[in-house]
RNA sequence: GUGGUCGUAGCUCAGCUGGUAGAGCUCCAGAUUGUGGUUCUGGCUGUCGUGGGUUCGAGCCCCAUCGAUCACCCCA
């Protein structure tokens, strides 16, 4: 290999984004541990089972498969080879996968933890998942999610709260969005109605569609997927509401009055509202979309997503509420819900909007000029005592030209320089410039440490 | 997985119907021996993504391959 270059859909992350990147997750987990939610790690691998079936169809295909160590060919039948069957070989000579998302691995540590587990039981994890997916705008193969769920309560109070923590995180990122919410019963009520009870899933991806390809694009491709007319009209029901989240909520009731259970989603949506209402919100707003479906086939109940506003991009948090997650590890009648952040789009967001605050340039807050061995050595003293007043301080390691350092601490976007040479160490002072404004002062110590803190 | 567009200096790109590469920015040095970002002067930089083919001759045409990017599917 003569030029060096890292995998599809994977970045480098440079300091100057480092810095930028964990300002995000220190809001996140901050706002997460501020609710209650407690850290988690699981391993970058899981058995390939875990994962397997827990995504549908075009999900199993995204997921990264590990290929085992050694002489993995030596177990695979002749006849396994000979067919070429593609499913029967990974599954023999792959035994272990990275994970595809956070919830899964979460399922499946509740279940093998259950004994030990106090619950409610909620968690945070901030960790990279990976999908074999082709990479796109806002799209990578290897991405972070920030996860908070709880499980082991059924209580609606526990997507209230997690409304709350979508709009104080965006609130805090100035990243202004619409928090947009459905339930997953609901949807079952409309395809029971239309008489498709059995064809949910197809129904719901259909009607996902409508902000993209618009009603007439929607009815198409009900057709293409050979529903009939009668539940077509029924679907189409859905496009003609307007007015505010309760009054469509209303509208939503009368038309699913024959089910059972589209009812009861209208009620724990109509719920949900009312407290988050009486709560009321800061930068965010919540939306009723009842065109919102999500892929993962796990949810039951409400359904987040959210999409920032004034910007083109796909969204950039998702969440709902799963019934029997970890029944299908063996854990029956736990309901959860949870949320996701996906810091890489909220990355690209914040950037694009500009938003990112002053001193996520640099994590130095300010250099010191290098002058010469004797001024080192009285810098460096300096240095110990500013740094233990919990400054971030660094010296330039030589004795360069005093535009080359001067040069360094621009290109770092460290915000202060200060300049100690004969006069000042006569004097016991330091000369600090604020390189923004351009500003220099001769100044005491103590009084430099409190000009680079405010 | 399917389809489109594009690969030329560190970056953004120009390069005529085929005649052996250029601009801006960056970078480096100086103007300024205790001051960056602005200004002026000078300087460095290329296996034209890779491999093959056509041709007297290929950055340009053809094939393959790799990568980037956009859309679809799906999704953070």
């Amino acid at each position: 290999m003569s030029q060096p270059s890292i995998p599809k859909g994977t970045r480098d992350f440079s300091p100057e984004i480092m810095v930028k990147r964990n300002y995000i997750f220190g809001i996140i987990r901050q706002a997460f541990e501020r609710f209650g939610y407690m850290p988690l790690e699981t391993p970058s691998m899981e058995n390939v089972e875990t994962l397997t079936g827990k995504y549908g169809d075009e999900g199993d295909k995204l997921i990264f498969r590990i290929l085992d160590s050694g002489d993995y060919l030596k177990e695979v039948g002749d006849d396994t080879l000979q067919t070429r069957n593609l499913n029967q070989l990974t599954k023999s000579i792959a035994e272990k996968a990275l994970r595809y998302d956070l919830t899964v691995p979460f399922a499946r540590y509740v279940v093998m933890n259950q004994n030990k587990i106090a619950f409610p039981f909620k968690r945070y994890q901030i960790q990279p998942v990976w999908r074999a997916d082709r990479p796109q705008k806002g799209r990578y193969r290897e991405f972070y999610q920030c996860d908070a769920d709880v499980v082991g309560s059924d209580s609606l109070l526990n997507e209230v709260e997690l409304v709350q923590i979508f709009d104080e995180v965006l609130t805090k990122l100035k990243v202004p969005s619409t928090i947009k919410i459905n339930n997953r019963k609901i949807l079952y009520g409309i395809a029971e109605v239309a008489g498709i009870a059995d064809r949910m899933m197809e129904m719901t991806i259909a009607i996902d569609k409508l902000d993209k390809i618009g009603e007439d694009g929607v009815i198409q491709e009900l057709r293409g997927r050979e529903f009939n007319d009668d539940s077509i009209n029924v679907i189409k029901g859905l496009f003609g509401m307007t007015g505010d989240n309760e009054s469509r909520l209303n509208a939503i009731s009368v038309m699913l009055r024959g089910s059972e259970t589209g009812q009861k989603g209208v009620d724990e949506l109509k719920s949900i509202f009312k407290d988050v209402q009486t709560l009321g919100l800061n930068d965010c707003e919540i939306e009723l979309d009842i065109t919102l479906a999500r892929g993962l086939n796990y949810y039951t109940g409400a359904i987040f997503e959210v999409k920032a506003k004034n910007v083109q991009m796909g969204s950039i948090c998702g969440g709902g509420r799963y019934d029997d997650l970890t029944g299908i590890f063996g854990l029956k009648g736990v309901s959860g819900v949870g949320i996701s952040f996906g810091a890489d789009r909220i990355f690209d967001v914040m950037s694009e909007l500009n938003v990112f605050p002053s001193g996520t340039d640099s994590t130095t807050q300010v250099l010191f000029v290098n002058f010469g061995k004797e001024e080192e050595l009285y810098c460096m003293k300096l240095l110990r005592d500013i740094r233990k007043a919990g400054i971030n301080a660094e010296i330039f390691p030589e004795a360069a030209k005093m535009k080359k350092q001067f040069k360094y601490a621009d290109d770092k976007g460290i915000p202060f320089v200060a300049t100690v040479g004969t006069d000042e160490m006569s004097k016991g002072q330091v000369s600090l410039k604020n390189m923004k404004t351009g500003d220099q002062k001769m100044i005491s110590v103590d009084d430099m440490i409190e000009a680079i803190k405010s």
